[in-house]
DNA sequence: CCCCGGATCGAACGTCGTTCTAGTATCGAA
DNA sequence: TTCGATACTAGAACGACGTTCGATCCGGGG
């Protein structure tokens, strides 16, 4: 009456007899909808004429959008889980956080959606939890205080999510239409900038060349390399 | 017929004659409903009840949600700015980052409602460039390449916002509702935690403690100081 | 005096999340 | 076979939201 008992957090669904519609298929018709077109495109009423059913029956799986949300978060981060344990492990623990950190970027590239809802996933259990111990993992190889390991790993995620979420945020209308590309909407910033006053706005002027072409895949890597090469040097002078 | 011509980004209001409300005080009071109940609770009726007015007339100065998001959060900038602006230079550019990236993470922390907004303020002008400049100025006493002080401020202000969003998150209802303290609602997540499996969650065993009794002022401290030891460490190279 | 344009107002529209009631299919017990 | 409980489906209805629109007010220049 309530909803179905438990979900599987992993794994095929078990043997539920004859529902025609499961939590899964809700759940990867809610991810289908978020890729197609963000997060405004996730309603219950599209939902349920993706699923061709009702809006009460999506109702019955999931009590509210926020569970709708945290549940489609979970599961879209499954497949970045996935990804991050087939990682090898190599002798370097700051490379393997490296790898894992670049991994969840570019997943959250390919899903922007997934940055604005990544960070309120408040989740005992499930898929984050996992992500955050394996990403944890390597700095146990590492000379650190268990503090250090712990604040440690929220850096990371924090760049990884910060960075995220400001490419995610930088991407108006106009650009996903087509009707204008990445480098015109750039260089119309910049063009602003550089009629700045040069007194006023020294630092403007002395990086707009570099932000008119800049990449945000570069500006991501740079800002996670100054990290790390902390974190080498914090557990260095252990 | 399409609003007020255009608004003095900084000073008082000029000679508008005998407007009964302001863009300023619509602001002004959008700004105070963010305070007191967070983005849910600024709604056009909610606006216009507090100034006594109807929503056409809030209409009037703004043309849709998204403008009063953005020109709200560019109002409560202008006070990070005024912080920021108001702090003495020393001779370590570094340290000046850090107090200017701690100004603005309490800032944050002051009003969680800005982090939401503050990576898709894509105005070219305002007060968010203004700081987006002051941040800069420290690295341009940085022996770095342009590239390098353009990617440094990037990392810096990812930290400031992914820590500051992360925090914002873990704020369930139940806290705010004073029902239930912050130390006893990490404690209920420590406990979970704990009785994981600890061969398969081994980093999660290890940082538990830490978590349940961690700051998250500290928690940010720690990241923004390993960016900045990244970077320390990259000017002293040149 | 009238009129024109800046400024104000609130009813009304469409969409959203959510609730509620009615309904159907399946199955074990009587 | 009948009955009721359980699991699930369906969509009308409600209130709140963002937004639009025509009506209205009001001061200053003709």
């Amino acid at each position: 009456m309530t909803g179905p008992r438990t979900l599987p957090t992993q794994g095929a669904p078990r043997g539920r007899k004859r529902a025609s519609h499961s939590l899964e298929a809700v759940l990867g018709a809610a991810v289908a909808l978020l890729d197609e077109a963000g997060a405004p495109a996730l309603t219950f009423r599209a939902l349920a004429a993706r699923l061709g059913t009702g809006v009460g029956t999506i109702y019955w799986y999931v009590s509210n959008k926020d569970e709708l949300l945290d549940r489609a978060t979970d599961h879209a981060i499954g497949g970045v889980l996935a990804l991050v344990e087939g990682q090898p492990q190599s002798d370097d623990p700051i490379a393997d956080l490296r790898a894992m950190a670049i991994a969840l970027f570019d997943a959250i590239v390919d899903r922007p959606w997934l940055s604005a809802y990544f960070m309120r996933n408040t989740d005992v259990q499930g898929n984050s939890l996992r992500l955050y111990e394996k990403l944890g993992q390597p700095t146990l190889r590492l000379d650190l205080t268990p503090r250090q390991r712990f604040h440690a790993v929220s850096a990371i995620t924090s760049v990884v999510v910060g960075t995220a979420a400001d490419l995610g945020a930088e991407i108006p209308p106009e650009i996903l239409d087509g009707t204008m590309d990445r480098d015109a909407y750039l260089a119309r910033f910049a063009e602003q900038w550089r009629s700045l006053d040069s007194a006023e706005f020294p630092f403007v002027q002395e990086i707009v060349d570099e932000f008119a072409g800049h990449d945000d895949r570069d500006q991501f890597l740079a800002a996670l390399e100054l990290t790390l090469s902390g974190l080498r040097l914090q557990a260095g002078a252990g």
